[in-house]
DNA sequence: TATTTGTTGTTGCATTTGCAACAAAATGTT
DNA sequence: AACATTTTGTTGCAAATGCAACAACAAATA
């Protein structure tokens, strides 16, 4: 799913002209948006990919979600009263950006495109609202054992199967699941030998 | 915020007919949704409370969210593969139910306050959206310290105060904060020792 | 190809945490 | 007012976890 799913290539023209759409090209390490206390603004990635990284009062940094390929990034969604957020790009990034103010209030003549384009982007929204949901529920499990399980079960029940790839490094996994990674690494070493799992590299295959 | 917010009285009869809304009401206890496995709906707390639970495959039953007075609860949020759902009223609840696909297909006229309505919903989700955020930041700190301290600094900057009194329960902030609520409880009194903060019952003062 | 950078695998140890269990307060219900 | 239920406060102890530190490897970059 993407924003301009199902508007034809004619519209999207006078769509981007009713929406004052900005087009940006950002580098490796750039900053795609910065301070957004002010702003309103929707930014929506084309290609590439860009961190969210909020900066508090003292200056600690720290990641807040990953944006990928055809994600949606608000302002609202956000909205950490008294800290600065940053986007920077991970690698050459194309953006498109809209104000909320355009985005929200269709111009007289009602174009349907207008309409898919909203209803399109509330679809990715949900589904946003739908990974943080099961990053809670992983989150909120107490034991570094049942973290993986749950987000094994999760990977293995949207590839409707047993065997699968983590699409993470074990790094970024560990990140993921907030526990530290030796622990983790520790805990799958005690998970394969309880039978309960076969890992090969990242191939891994759930035996219950 | 509320679904209906800067709609008029007569138009909410018509949007309502145009929806094919339907006002429920559920005594404390009852089911307001379950089963979502094949309907794609809408629910809009009028007032009252839910809690939103997951069944997994064993048969266990997980508080996944509690939903409020004018909260917005839609399918695809909890697209939870391979386990049933169900929303149950905590108190006598009235809610509305919209399917998806009325809600999201307007009708010939365009009117205007489905369109209202529309952004409504999506500012409300947004805003959940938001929420999730918070938690999965204090989620992903290590220890009950730095929950706890977390926590405190983001009810703090919304009251825009350093003396607040907290939303919930000393029990229910536990569960929210996903730690024992007896290691918790002996968090606090190092906090207190550590003239972090002062706590009068429920009235946390942060002392930095 | 050489060199730097990042990932994986492992272990000992101190600290944090969950768990169990109990008593006292507070709150809700008949 | 009497009772049941929930919330709060506390502690000992075992288990889980983070941290530090290091080696082997893979991958990216010059």
């Amino acid at each position: 799913m993407n924003a301009f799913n199902n508007i034809e290539k004619k519209d999207l023209d006078k769509l981007f002209k009713c929406l004052h759409a900005i087009n940006l090209n950002i580098k490796k390490g750039g900053t795609i948006i910065s301070n957004l206390s002010n702003t309103d603004t929707i930014c929506i990635i084309i290609d590439g990919s860009a961190s969210v990284i909020r900066i508090d009062y003292n200056g600690n940094k720290s990641l807040i979600d990953t944006l990928h390929k055809d994600d949606i990034f608000e302002s609202k969604m956000f909205n950490l009263n008294n800290s600065e957020l940053s986007i920077i790009a991970n690698e050459e990034t194309n953006v498109i950006i809209i104000e909320y103010g355009k985005f929200i209030n269709r111009c007289k003549k009602n174009c349907p495109y207008h309409n898919q384009f909203i209803d399109n982007t509330l679809s990715i929204i949900l589904n946003k609202l739908n990974d943080n949901y099961e990053r809670i529920q992983i989150l909120t499990k107490k034991t570094t054992r049942e973290k993986l399980r749950e987000y094994f079960t999760i990977v293995s029940n949207k590839r409707g199967s047993k065997r699968f790839r983590i699409p993470l490094s074990y790094s970024d996994l560990a990140n993921y699941l907030s526990v530290d990674r030796s622990a983790m690494m520790r805990e799958i070493k005690y998970l394969k030998e309880d039978n309960l799992i076969e890992v090969e590299n990242r191939i891994i295959t759930i035996k219950y």
